[in-house]
DNA sequence: CCTTAATCCTATAAGATATATAGGGTTATC
DNA sequence: GATAACCCTATATATCTTATAGGATTAAGG
């Protein structure tokens, strides 16, 4: 399951594409489309700049806006950022991997099955990008 | 990510599995072959069999054994007893649907998104099954 | 009948994580 | 210099996960 942090982004990610163009969006007007703790998204969207998925100006007049062009942003990296793995184990994770230590990963069966699961959400999440939530 | 209790459960149900026509296999045999804590573990075999997934045999002798063939028995349906949903949102969830009270699931670009990544899912752990994991 | 070995059940403790809040600091515009 | 915005750290609150505890019940076998 996406956590709130995740889908909270989401919500703001997506108002930041509609605004594409258009200068800094602030996380005032975020808010008033999405209703939402303004502190938390604070913290979101700070995340999300620190990961180069946004920029942001400062001062009067200033907000979000996103790094790249929405298309060149999937969804994987999103959730990667404010969830970890989107792999079902650490131990089949391709950017949080951890060794089990209480089981051989040659010879684990769930091991293989849980690549599976992992290869197919990625088909989806890499495959889609910011463009595709309007 | 799938849960420790997840994980615990998919080992015990390996050793169940090949266990298969032997009559009951008691906690203490399980634990030998997969170190965890046998009180936690309890509680696991319990909900699978109050689910269906696993009978039991009370008593000296006694243990725990398949309800039914590994082969009938697929992955998305243990999972669901033990971490809930599989669907990453309660709104776009086969068997835990929940409404969500901010978004309109006609025009809400994540809802869709999210169905794909859930159905990616379901084609394989609704096509794998406990046979799969030995 | 009694011992033993097993499951069954409920409660709760301990720890970790997710969610949210608070308060002030910094920066840029006008 | 007033205002409106982001920046940063700390901490509170709630919830969920993981694990433990203690005993009740049941069945086999001598």
């Amino acid at each position: 399951m996406l956590s709130k942090k995740a889908q909270y982004a989401f919500k703001a990610l997506t108002s930041l594409v509609r605004n594409e163009g258009n200068g800094p969006l602030p996380i005032s007007h975020i808010v008033k489309e999405h209703p939402m703790s303004v502190k938390f998204l604070e913290s979101i969207l700070l995340e999300l700049r620190k990961n180069d998925i946004l920029c942001s100006k400062k001062g009067k007049g200033g907000g979000y806006f996103l790094t790249s062009p929405p298309e060149k942003v999937n969804l994987a990296q999103v959730i990667r950022i404010l969830d970890g793995p989107i792999a079902p184990l650490k131990c089949v994770s391709l950017n949080f991997y951890e060794r089990c230590d209480d089981c051989n990963e040659i010879s684990c069966g769930l091991n293989k099955l849980m690549s599976e699961v992992r290869d197919a959400n990625l088909k989806v999440l890499e495959n889609r990008t910011l463009i595709d939530l309007i």
